[in-house]
Order: C-alpha cells, then structure tokens, then sequence
DNA sequence: TGTACATCAGTGAACGCGCGTTCACTGATGTAC
DNA sequence: TGTACATCAGTGAACGCGCGTTCACTGATGTAC
C-alpha cells in the first residue's frame, strides 16, 4: 500500500525524473547497439554524467535497467492496445479485434527496438525476473477478453468445427488453472490463435521477412488480421447446417474443385 | 559452374574442415554470448588458436561469420522441412503440412540460438547481404507449393469466403510478380497465413512466451496447426452450399448462441 | 528562524577484463621445371 | 625423383578502444530539535 501522497521533496522529484531520464537514454542506447549494447558509462554519457558509477545511486547494475525496460515496454504496448479496444468499443467484436491488431502494430512500428526487446530474442545471459511476467500478460488477456464477450453476445461463430483432442487440452492446463470456469476449450484456442497470428504477422513485418513479399504493409495487415479473425470465430455465422464435418486427422477426400473468391 | 572435381590437395582439405571447425566453434559462441557475443578471439581460444587473427585467412571478418551462419541456418532448416515434406509425400496435404510445422517446431527447438539468430530480433549493426536471401526463402516457398498442390488436386477448400480487397491485392504484389501467372489471391494469402502462424507459434514457444500456459507444448502445436491448415483451406470440403456469406466489415450480427464442439 | 547532524548525489581513480583488426614474421605445403 | 621458387597458414606483438563494478571522497539537500 503506498504512503499518503504527501508532496515531493526536491530531491525525491529530482530522483523520479533523473530515472526517467535514465530509461530513455538505455531506451536510445537499445535503438543503437541492442540489448546487449546498453551500457552504463554510454548512457552516463549521454545524460551528460561525469561518472559512470553515479548510476548505481538509481539502478543496482546493468541487469536491472535492462529489466525496468522490459516492464515499460509490455505496459507501453498493453495501454496502447487497451486504448485502441476502449476506442472502439462501440463497434462489432471483429473490428474491434482489428483494431487492437492496428494498435499493437502501430505501437511496435512506433518501438521496434523494443518491441524486439519484449517479443524478439531473448537476451543472453539474462533471465527476466518476476516483474516482467505480468505486464507481459496484458495483451494477451486482452484478447481473451474480447473473444470471451463476443462468446457471451452470441457473436462468436468458429468456421471449423474441429473438436479438441484430450492431449491438446491436457496440454492447456496451465492456463484453464488460471481462468474461470466453464470457457469452451475452443474459445481458449481462438484466443490463443489470434494472440499467436497477431505477434506472428507483426514480428515478421517488424523483422524484416515480408520485405520482399508485400507493398503496402499495412492494407495486406488489415485484411489478413480481419481474415484471421474470421477464421477463428468473429465474423458472422455461417448458413445453418453449414459446419463442415472435419475428423481432424489428414482425410483429404476427393472434391469438387474450390470455388475462386479472389478479386484482382 | 564449379570446376572438375579433381583430387584435393592436403591444404585444401583442411581448409574446408577447418572453416567447418570455425563456424562450429562460432555457433557455440553463439550458444554462449548470443548473436553479439560472437568473438573472433573466442572463436580462436575455442578452436586452440594461439592467435585470432589465423581466422582471417578464412573468414574476412567478423560479420562475414555471422552471414556464414545466417545461411547456414537457413539451409539446415530447409533441408530439415524438405525431408519432412517428402517423407509425407504419400500422406494428405493436411498432413503433410502438419509434418513440415513439426520438423520445424524440432529444428528450432535443437538449435534453439540459430532460430533466434535467423528468425529473432535482427542483430544492431549487421545488415545481411544477398546470400542470405535466398536460403530464407525456402520454407515459404515450400508451403507455397504445398498449398499450389492441394489446389490441383482440388482438396483446398477455405473456411471463409472472404473477398480479397483491391488494396489488398496491390499489396501483393512484389510476391504476385515472382509467381507464376494465373494463382488465386486466397490461395496465396492461404500460404502466407499459415506459414505466419507457424513461425509466430514456433517463435512463442522457442521464446518463452508460452511457458506459463502450454504444458505438453508438442500436443498443443500439433492440433493448433492442424486446426489452422484446415481454416486456411487444407482440410474437407465443407458441405454444399456452407459457404458463409461474410461482407468482411464488421458485421457481428445478432445470431444464435454457439455449437459448443470442444470436449473435456 | 536557526543550528547540528544525517542522508543522499555525484566524482574520479582504479581493478581487471575483453574486443577487432593490422602487420611483419617464420615455417610448412604446393608447383613448375 | 629432385630442386627452386611461390604460395599459404599461423604467430605474436601492437594499436586503440570499450566495458561493469568498487571504493573513498566531497559537497549539497533534508530533518529534528
């Protein structure tokens, strides 16, 4: 529980804002040299400090910055997707899926030194402490959420009809320990696979693996999000009777030849 | 066009044992220290050199190493996909794409710091040059044309019904120019969605960020991509006339509650 | 409001370490005759 | 098969650089009376 928020000596502002100060100059030392580049006497430097060894009054060593950066990064993202889900609350489940997908690209676009900090490689040599865990969760549980409340409006429609094998919901029991009960295991997959497509799609563009491939980033982004989203549940229902009856192990029977949607 | 395969000299052969040596002993380093943690000097110490500069003589510098890898990462990854995909050749497309995520989800998980190196944050500093280009092409290609078979066949039969928008189109175009004529927006949209899952669920797990979830996380990947391959089109046809009438702009509609299908 | 003391911020030297790259060199291997 | 020369492999010293962390220290700020 905090103290009563009595005011600030000089010093105690002075200290939140040199931390401050701090942060972003590690946050410039990542866009230049990477993780593993962030050192204290470059960002002493570059806070205009004497004395590398001052930092230590603030952060107790290299590790801890690095971790005070990972934290900021997962709680920048989460509050620029919560925004964007809050932003477009009144619309259908599907554009507001989207629109959280928009948001986390923008936000990693915006970052992406450290969108690969929180999303990228590990750093070597470093594991993250506890207080990383939870911010990193904000999306995520962001995402159920909403594929939570669409299930409850009636608006939640999965295209296949695929039914969960007893290992792969096994393999979800860390999870279902930690959610309320009585979600479908279905529901929890469409969460999860919108989670991993969202991430996917955007580590790709933000890595560089669609340079080549695609033009115009973000109208490919909107429809492939949107598509996805559909996929797993958020568009409209299909037909009555209309689930196909699929067994889930490799039976591609013969068929008619499929019917071809794509525009040019 | 290589020269006869005449008989090697002694020199020669231990040249190419020797530059195999180095890239071993820099892969370890990069176990160890990560992408920037490659040091020539511990290369030498690692491969009992006196001196780091010998490695000069076979490599002319450090980022040279780390291309060396680079290529070599992807090839031995698409040698391991290729395998796969040829040991299912006699299986169902469904299946097939499912033994080409999981050779992979294996590759990736036994060498777990060249996924990072080829599919992680990019390394600060290092731009690749061409001859990385091309071996990082072979898994999407690979699914590509597995996707390219499943058509002919006529066994591809996409869950949604999804009209691909012009801008959408355009948006495709660097990859529609490099493929040949006449293949269906949704087809190739198809390909590149699975193959983005499948590198942002490879990319979760290698990365930690499913370890407080998934518990058995090759039974959970083996259904979520199965699960996938049939929403993107790999899976039975659905039955007549189940194609649902999506407009693609958020039209969650009032509709009845959900089919519940998962199983306990 | 004024003084005495405690706390905190930043300094600067030092320890011991590592790095990539260059260069002139010795000695071994390969080749042309 | 034997010799003379050219090529290549590896050495070791050197250049100039950077790093995290410790420690005793000076001077400023805050606090209790």
């Amino acid at each position: 529980m905090p103290t009563a928020p009595r005011t600030l000596t000089a010093r105690e502002r002075a200290r939140i804002e040199f931390t401050r100060d701090i942060k972003e100059a590690a946050r410039r030392q990542l866009a230049e040299h990477g993780p593993a580049g962030i050192s204290l006497r470059g960002v002493a430097r570059d806070i205009g400090l004497v004395s590398a060894s001052a930092l230590y009054r603030y952060f107790p060593g290299r590790d801890a910055l690095l971790t005070a950066l990972i934290a900021d990064g997962y709680d920048s993202l989460g509050d620029a997707a919560d925004a964007a889900a809050e932003a477009a609350d009144a619309q259908g489940h599907l554009d507001r899926w989207v629109a959280v997908c928009h948001a986390v690209r923008d936000w990693a676009l915006a970052h992406p030194h450290e969108y690969a900090l929180i999303h990228g490689s590990p750093v070597p040599g470093y594991t993250a402490p506890e207080d990383t865990r939870e911010p990193g969760t904000r999306v995520p549980f962001l995402i159920g959420g909403l594929f939570a409340r669409a299930a409850q409006d009636g608006a939640y429609h999965p295209l296949d009809g695929l039914p969960v094998p007893a290992d792969a919901h096994r393999a979800l029991a860390p999870l279902l320990g930690r959610l309320p009960e009585g979600i479908p295991d279905d529901l929890v997959i469409a969460g999860l696979t919108a989670w991993t497509y969202l991430f996917g799609a955007v580590s790709f563009e933000v890595f560089g693996h669609r340079a080549a491939i695609v033009a115009d980033h973000r109208a490919y982004y909107d429809h492939e999000v949107r598509r996805l989203g559909i996929l797993v549940g958020l568009g409209p229902a299909p037909a009555a009777g209309a689930r196909p009856t699929t067994t889930g192990a490799g039976a591609d029977g013969a068929a008619p030849p499929p019917a071809q949607d794509a525009t040019g």
